[in-house]
DNA sequence: CATGAATGAGTTTTCATTCAT
DNA sequence: CATGAATGAAAACTCATTCAT
């Protein structure tokens, strides 16, 4: 364990169950590891080096490495979409609130060694459909992608013929900023996503 | 060798020379693994096995997996950028040039197992930085992004202000209609990204 | 496991701690092999075979091959030394340690496949100074260089200003001798640098 | 190849026949690898890029390594004796041949990279008695034991009846020192012998 | 719950050698 | 004689996983 993940932990606080401690530090530290180094080249003997918990005790709360990875994309849901909440709390106007999730991405980007999208991460790693984790990243992906239709849904500047094509357009801003993000590790990506989502919400009618 | 790959090996056919048809064989056998199956997980056994030649051979052509990675890493770029050059070919403004290479995007990744942004794939599968593979990627990336710039460059619809500004944003859409291809398998994420791209030149000046 | 190793074998038995077996097993069977065929073209390979142990067992115990190489050392001074001191036991004279060293240098190379020096050897095959095994040789043979340093220190038969010449001259020979034993798998060399240290220590004054 | 072979091939010029300078240049490249890093750890191809042959050619000249390796001692044993012969001229009295053979050991060792007994090296990297290369350097090892044996032979200082141990002793000395210069890189070792030797003559009779 | 030790199947890479030209 | 290309066998090493305690 070190100092550096300071910032990822104190998100993580918050979500902290009743769960055994050790479990949480796996999922903690697979989380800072499969961020920064990748799933396929994090391996389970570096996380329970840098958990400071025994090989067995990792297999004892995750039967598998993919057991494992598929509590950490939940957990990276739970993580970010509890921040985003907190972000857009008291925010009634949808198109604020599509905005803000835009500035509050570039908050968690920050917060997150800049890392891009775990989800698509994970989908471009383990391509293979159907496996636990494969669905679990679809899933998470769809979630994301529901999120920004059912805000599109009530933003009454859209005409409604036009909402399904806003709402995937501003998905793909937001994929496409969260991987340059990824590779400049800078935030202006998701503000030139964020300034095209105002622009597109005004120029659709 | 099998059937699968027909659709990959004919975009190659036109760039074959003179060279070594083992090298060659091993580029291909390796594009089509690594597009399927992701780099981390395409071992070296696969790909000589399937490209039906020795382990000693691969490494008379390539030091090393690494250096394989690069070599096809260019050769993405190569063949992306000459089958686009093709379908561009006798078309002038600009506009249309953006949208065309939007067009391509479909033709090109339905050619390609709908494996989504080879160079993003690679810098997601090897985040470190500094390394042959990741600087080889960062360079394709930009080519790409250049690429865009020098096309809004001279587009005379856009307000020479803003053309920083819609160059990121087509390149924002590009990488995300890119990855959805790869979730989804399906096209419609070039479709949206293009669509987008044309509403924003109109409402950009 | 097969039988040729017996002598090798009893040599160990009382330096065998509680130890895990495997581990002790794998430094016996290594020894043995290093011994017979040499480091470099004993692979791992051959001591998990023979030692009935699985690879990554060896991996679990030591690091690498070279870690195994440096415990193989290690463990070669401890049963020298430890045997040396049980044969010396009660000889008090000088001269007669000196003499004695190269009587129980017979006994021991006798017992070990009259293998030669294996500090020496290991310098031989990995003459590239600053690795961990060229060091741990060095260290070795600086060990039996200041044995000889030591006991000469005290013999009152010599001259203090010939000491450091004698022991030198005394180190010499061991190692001309044990690399003789290596060639001719006789014991006679070992006879002749004892009857050597004997006109030498009687002739220096 | 490179410049720091000088000494080296100084020594090997006069020795070059009308033989193919393609066949000379393997074996002094061969020679300055296998002294400096060891037989076993200087594989075939570093040799053909140093020495700026193909690998085939190499093959042409010698059918395997191991016949590289033979004819690598015997060019060791001609450098030595035409050396020492030279060294020697004029010398008849037989110890100050013997004592003069320590002292061209010396430059010779100077101007071979403090590499030791090339012999002896050979036999320990290659224990296996029988092969061609154990052959070779096991007669050149009992060339260089005849050499001793015929010096002492005609030296009326020692007692018949101890020439044999003398012999012996001597060889050990040169042995000895051969493999301590290696270790150390320095000549005291062959100084030390010289002078036991001497004093091993003049306190034998 | 927790652990140190053990494992089989896999990884990338290197070796000396041969072949077709 | 000389060469670039090709090769089978073996090298050292790592992986996620399991077991006895």
């Amino acid at each position: 364990m070190n100092g550096r993940q300071t910032c990822l932990n104190t998100s993580y606080l918050c979500l902290m169950h009743s769960d055994s401690s050790v479990r949480e530090q796996i999922i903690i530290t697979a989380s800072r590891l499969f961020l920064s180094q990748g799933y396929n080249l994090t391996g389970i003997n570096q996380i329970i080096e840098e958990a400071g918990v025994a090989k067995a005790s990792l297999y004892y709360h995750f039967p598998s490495k993919e057991d494992l990875g598929v509590a950490y994309l939940q957990r990276r849901a739970e993580v970010w979409f509890e921040g985003l909440n907190r972000h857009l709390e008291g925010i009634t106007s949808p198109l604020d609130r599509l905005v803000g999730t835009f500035e509050y991405r570039a908050i968690f980007l920050e917060q997150n060694q800049f890392s891009g999208c775990s989800y698509t991460r994970i989908l471009t790693e383990l391509p293979q459909r159907g496996t636990k984790m494969h669905t679990q990243a679809v899933a998470n992906k769809e979630g994301q992608r529901k999120y920004f239709q059912d805000i599109v849904e009530v933003m009454e500047e859209i005409d409604p013929q036009s909402k399904k094509d806003v709402a995937d357009t501003v998905l793909l801003l937001y994929d496409g900023a969260s991987h340059q993000v990824q590779v400049y590790k800078e935030l202006w990506p998701v503000e030139a996503a964020r300034k095209a989502v105002i622009t597109l919400v005004k120029n659709t009618r």
